[in-house]
RNA sequence: GUCCCAGUAGCUCAGCUGGAUAGAGCAACGGACUUCUAAUCCGUUGGUCGGGGGUUCGAAUCCCUCCUGGGACGCCA
């Protein structure tokens, strides 16, 4: 499906072909090799008109002319038959300038209104099957400002992928095996040790968190002492188990609320278990992509560019994290994705170069695994940064945020700003119902226009079927200007997905938020005037859908009243 | 030291596969509610696009270099 303004950029492109054509066989230009590849873009100044063209200023070298002479023949040989084009002109350094009616951009108000949800889909994704795959926190805790701006982040992604014709996953990967859960359970069985009065102590590296403790006092109200006599080793699964499964679920609730679902949740635990984490290992040994050093076992990642090399098979034969991640990769592509798409930390941008070299030393294509890196979040609140320490427990988690500040403004602030941009979170600007809060403001739109249909409906009054000439009646600059940006949604739709950047989303909403309540303060949408009245009911419904539709894409509600 | 990200208005940030006079929000200042929701609107103020070179018709955008901030460089994850 192409856009409105796709479909007039293609035809302003095919007439100026046809008129370099027509200029070199009328001996007005030099023969050519072949065209150039020139944009029509939207001008960002409005004077200079609603369309331009660079193919002068691309032609000057080879046809030797200064471009505003040829720009000038162009304009003399195109043929705009059929097109709303109401003049041409060329200005500064050899742009080709179009100006158009400006109602041809209001037919697009009731095709809006027939696609309604659908307003914005897009196929280009063609089916591909993709995996996104966020969050992925260590179940040993609560979700933290990074996890939730990867949530955000994720799943508007994903959304708009989705949106865009690709067969989207989301997953979760549970990092439930390693160092990490040993250090858990060396923490938990402390915890069930001291509670039982007997004494231990948690290593400075370990868990020393409340959570911890709660629940390993709740294990005892279930389950009591029965752990004392078995073995460590059992009695460590047993209360690792028992925590994992605790601690994710609250997890998965606390996505849940924040409007996150996971088509496939998958267990690092299960990896190791099945024998797919050696199975990879021997792989890669049997192809030659390891060797032996200091006892341990190294994958040559040197060999696909990156810097180092890294530890596969730790010298106590212990396979590492990458290890087990690469068996999770690996799986993943074996699954048929044609792209894989992960969201990680700052922190882990070193592990992109070695984990791209290692599919490519499986065979596949590195570049079908595309690794966005999220910078990190920092916490205002009073002005002052609000300083986190996940060891010691001191940071503020998902779920408080959503409590503080609620799911929609939480998640509006974490697609607002890019992925590889730092963001500072001011709690108060997010949390203030106020014209300062840029969440509101949109919301507030759509609420508006729900008011409007609402009180038609409840007056019971009946407009007349819009005809064909209705739409003209919209002659109002804020009229003109607002079905315009209307026509832009597609395209912003489409940039996003490419760019895998949600924010662009946020920002086109802000502008579309903008122009109707500039509208909306400036003409009445309900008047005597009924045929004006259906026409203008038309543009607030249209927009109404572009709203709606966008924040659906963020994952935003989109409220009827506010 | 090497690599990644960032440096644009007082603050937070867009714009970066080159386009014409660099944008938005907030903050500041002045106005608009007997009207379909004032969580809104209208107006004003605000810039060495970190510095310096280069590439060309044209650079915030591409290349080189330097400076500043953050992150990564582990047999942690």
């Amino acid at each position: 499906m192409s856009s409105a303004v796709d479909q007039m950029k293609k035809n302003l492109a095919g007439a100026l072909t046809h008129s370099v054509q027509k200029a070199v066989s009328q001996g007005f230009l030099r023969d050519l090799q072949e065209l150039p590849d020139f944009i029509i873009e939207i001008p960002r100044e409005k004077d200079h008109g609603d369309f331009a063209a660079n193919l002068a200023m691309l032609l000057s070298k080879e046809v030797r002319l200064p471009p505003r002479k040829i720009a000038e023949i162009l304009k003399g040989c195109i043929d705009l038959q059929g097109l709303p084009v109401e003049k041409v002109e060329v200005a500064g350094p050899g742009f080709i300038n179009f100006y158009l009616d400006p109602r041809w951009v209001l037919e697009i108000l009731p095709e809006i209104i027939t696609l309604d949800e659908n307003y914005g889909r897009q196929d280009f994704g063609g089916g591909a099957k993709v995996q996104v795959e966020f969050v992925s926190a260590n179940p040993t805790g609560l979700l933290h400002m990074g996890n939730a701006r990867g949530a955000a982040l994720g799943d508007s992604i994903a959304s708009i992928l989705s949106f865009c014709g690709y067969q989207v996953i989301r997953e979760f990967y549970i990092n439930d095996a390693g160092h990490q859960i040993e250090l858990l359970g060396d923490s938990l069985q402390a915890r069930y040790f001291q509670l039982l009065g007997r004494p231990a102590e948690i290593a400075s590296e370990g868990y020393h968190g409340e959570d911890i403790v709660e629940t390993v006092k709740g294990f005892i109200n279930l389950y009591g002492d029965s752990l004392l006599d078995v073995s460590e080793e059992e009695r460590k699964n047993t209360l690792v188990d028992y925590t994992l499964k605790e601690k994710l679920a609250v997890i998965k609730e606390t996505l849940l609320s924040f409007g996150v679902s996971y088509d496939v949740w998958f267990s690092e635990q299960d990896l190791h278990k099945k024998g797919v984490v050696r199975e990879i290992v021997d792989r890669l040994n049997s192809m030659g992509f390891l060797y032996e050093h200091d006892g341990a076992l190294w994958f040559k990642a040197g060999e696909f560019g990156v810097e180092k090399d890294e530890v596969i098979l730790r010298s106590n034969g212990a396979p590492t994290y990458f290890a087990a991640d690469i068996a999770y990769h690996f799986n993943k592509f074996q699954r048929g994705f044609d792209r894989v798409i992960n969201i990680w930390g700052a922190d882990h941008h070193g592990h992109v170069a070695r984990m791209k070299g290692a599919m490519a030393a499986l065979g596949y294509n590195p570049d079908a695994l595309q690794v966005i890196i999220m910078q990190l979040v920092r916490l205002y609140r009073d002005g002052e940064i609000v300083r986190m320490s996940k060891r010691s427990g001191q940071y503020v988690t998902l779920e408080e945020l959503i409590e503080e500040v609620g799911r929609d403004a939480a998640r509006y602030f974490f697609v607002m700003r890019s992925a590889d941009s730092h963001l500072d979170f001011d709690l108060d600007l997010a949390r203030a119902q106020s014209n300062e809060n840029p969440v509101y403001y949109v919301q507030y739109a759509h609420a508006r226009i729900c008011s409007i249909l609402r009180q038609l409906d409840e007056t019971g009054k009946k407009l007349p079927a819009p005809g064909p000439d209705d739409l003209n009646l919209l002659k109002e600059e804020a009229e003109l200007v607002l079905a315009r940006r209307l026509a832009d949604f597609p395209e912003e739709v489409s940039m996003s997905a490419k760019d895998l950047a949600p924010h662009r989303l946020t920002r086109y909403l802000h502008e579309v938020a903008g122009l109707l309540h500039s509208f909306y303060n400036s003409h009445r949408v309900i008047s005597q005037d009924e045929r004006l009245s259906c026409a203008r009911l038309m543009l607030v419904k249209a927009t109404r859908i572009v709203l709606c539709n966008g924040m659906r894409l963020l994952g935003i509600q989109a409220p009827e009243r506010m």
